[in-house]
DNA sequence: GTCTATAATTCGATAGAC
DNA sequence: GTCTATCGAATTATAGAC
């Protein structure tokens, strides 16, 4: 057989050029400074070719987020480790994926992006916080906790870029955030 | 004497009004789609006349970030309390003051913004922790921490607007961050 | 001190040749 | 499928009348 389900078109490699330019460019500059033309010109074509394959620039946005951001295998673990394990994977995430951190530039001016973090959060952490908790109602609050403090961190430590907080090892992120995740998600509520 | 040190212009209601616009414009739409026809607009008054007093926009963002944002008499409470202290401080500030919103918003996509949040944080945050702890260092770690859950939270509950931390009240993020930051500030370094 | 008019860019988006 | 050429709208900023 040539070809089964998925079709090796040659514009295959323009689309996903123009969509690894667009995440980077989201990722670094936000939405309205990030412009089709600079997009265009990272992925080494023609602007036009950004509105031929995505229609818009809000359709090149909406495929950009469109991501399915999985957290591979958080299934067995023990509960008391849950601090520890959701931090070290959260670190993993920001280091290998610009999704993440274009969501959170562009969520700060941008409603599609904070709807889309909004989605994440109640797809990823949400439904993980459910796993230790009783109630739907307890668990939304704790997994809202979890988030503050995580996306807190990136913030003040990869957007903002807080001396301390860039300088901070790995190992020390983990030490110092562990606890407080493990205390949002099995503490007894105050 | 008709007038000492300041002097009360009729330019200085018009000044002002063009700030307070742009202070709320700008925390409520970013750096770039607040427009200074926008502001100018809001404010009653022709477009070129934020030009005439401020320069060019990033002047006028300039003046808007350029406020201080200080600490009301954070002097005497026991260390034990210094948790409750500052996250009851900090929603405080975040209802009545809209900087911190715009410095929060901007500096997710803006450098100027961004080093402005640096500067709050080495002038507000850094200080108190190092009243605290015992060296420069260790001071600044700790203020990175806490600087991560107090933005963190900000970021999710009013900015995000993530359901569950903006639906909690005020009574409860204290009683869950409080212990958070008390921890940041205090504990023993893991 | 305030506004009108407009210059000078820049952007997203489109039409059409090849 | 790719690019050239360009449109129309919106922006910041300026010049100058009153």
């Amino acid at each position: 057989m040539t070809e089964s389900e998925a079709p090796r078109r040659r514009s295959d490699a323009t689309r996903t050029a123009i969509l690894k330019a667009a995440r980077e460019r989201f990722a670094a500059d936000g939405y309205e400074r990030a412009t089709v033309r600079a997009i265009a010109r990272d992925a080494g074509i023609d602007p036009s070719m950004v509105m031929r394959y995505y229609g818009s620039k809000e359709g090149l946005f909406a495929a950009v987020i469109d991501v399915e951001l999985v957290l591979p295998d958080l299934g067995a673990f023990p509960v008391e480790d849950v601090g520890v394990v959701l931090i070290g994977h959260f670190l993993d995430l920001w280091e290998h994926d610009s999704v993440l951190q274009t969501l959170l530039r562009v969520g700060a001016t941008n409603e599609a992006g904070a709807a889309r973090m909004r989605e994440v959060f109640a797809g990823q952490i949400l439904p993980l916080a459910e796993r230790f908790v009783a109630t739907r109602a307890d668990a939304a609050v704790r997994a809202a906790l979890v988030a503050s403090q995580v996306l807190g961190m990136a913030l003040v430590r990869y957007v903002l870029r807080f001396g301390p907080a860039a300088d901070m090892s790995r190992e020390d992120v983990v030490a110092w955030l562990a606890p407080t995740v493990q205390r949002y998600i099995t503490a007894q509520a105050p």
